[in-house]
DNA sequence: TGACAAATCCCTATTTTCAGGGATAGTGAA
DNA sequence: TTCACTATCCCTGAAAATAGGGATTTGTCA
């Protein structure tokens, strides 16, 4: 018997997932959690050999729970799912920890696939996930793929731009100087491949940068 | 019997609700769709008492789909359906026709109130979109939901902005002036109450305007 | 028909961003 | 001990956005 845990702040998909599992000859799902920080809790208390992790969620992310997860409990495999075909969510998860990564829009059939699979002890992406994973490794290498990570201090000023702060106000917010904030920008167009604030918004959005 | 149809661009979500409602006693899914227009095209081939219609869909959203199918189809019920709790969808929805709406975050028992509600001729929406609802009929009336619309020229400059382009640029693209492009900005700014571009990219974002 | 909203166009002046250089200091890894 | 990365600071000039006015046309709906 798999013990399977959901994760994810949408109790409709939950629900979903659980009746869909319910079916589903040596799988049970023994747990439920709408953050990451609840999927970790739950896992110190319960045995559990499978996580359905949502990428996105509050209090804690999926990236996060990953981390912590398989530092502490090296048995449990974890399955990353999101909406977004971005390939840094399913880099992040990955790299993180991760052991399959599938997407939403693919159906019943890959999930049970995937769950079986991490449960044997191989891992598990969908075809499309492959696919994406693929073309971003012909594309560009891993010395881009940490260039584009972004440091804590970018965060910051990213933030405060989305929020509609103008270099200045960041500044005085930081206590670091205009041209400081400047440069953090630049980076930040640079890394997120905008050409302006409003791009620069718009892929951080859609990376999950931002929520 | 209750004839169901759900309308979601997420394969997963379908499945998963499929598998929630088969325990359901009263209540057959009959078709599924990922669109607005699949839908459509589904309700007229099928008898389709219940559709549970997502808003964010791509090709044809939920608010355009339900309009369409309330005009030709006086009959059928409309759940509207969604992630964010933003009181413009919720509203765009039930004044396009549909009869109910809850949101992703509610669980299973929600879900099936909804269908069975729906089905008997009143009207549902769950507790929170109600308190929604609620807190904006109490702050501001219909005059400034109006206003805060956007008009379809307003959203191609939005999501023009969005990607990118100057207000120059936005011009050449929609063949008008640069003037003109700058009175809908101005006008964007005013209506989703934002100091500059990277805010109003933020709003957009967060009342689910862009995807 | 007359009010109203949407879409179009125009202007000036100020503020902000962007592109393009450049520099220093600390930290931690190879 | 270099090398890479982060964080900090500086400058200029051009481009773009924003605030503040104003105006016309078209279509819809009561």
């Amino acid at each position: 018997m798999i013990n399977v845990l959901i994760a994810d702040d949408h109790q409709m998909f939950i629900d979903g997932i659980k009746a869909l599992l319910r079916d589903i000859p040596g799988v049970k799902v023994v747990g439920e959690a709408s953050n990451g920080k609840e999927a970790i809790l739950h896992c110190n208390s319960t045995a559990v050999d499978v996580v359905i992790m949502d990428v996105n969620m509050p209090e804690m992310d999926g990236v996060e729970a990953t981390k912590e997860l398989c530092k502490t409990n090296k048995k449990i495999k974890i399955l990353g799912l999101s909406m977004h075909r971005d390939r840094h969510f399913i880099a992040d998860m990955l790299k993180s920890g991760a052991s399959g990564y599938i997407l939403k829009n693919t159906g019943k059939k890959d999930l049970v696939d995937a769950i079986h699979t991490l449960h044997s002890g191989e891992a598990y992406v969908s075809e499309e996930v492959n696919r994406i994973l693929l073309s971003s490794f012909l594309k560009d290498s891993a010395k881009y793929e940490l260039n584009e990570r972004l440091s804590g201090r970018e965060t910051e000023v990213l933030e405060s731009i989305a929020i509609g702060l103008t270099t200045l106000e960041i500044g005085e917010k930081l206590f670091i100087s205009k041209n400081t904030v400047e440069t953090h920008r630049k980076n930040l167009l640079y890394k997120l491949k905008a050409k302006n604030t409003a791009e620069l918004v718009n892929n951080a959005y859609k990376r999950g940068l931002i929520n």
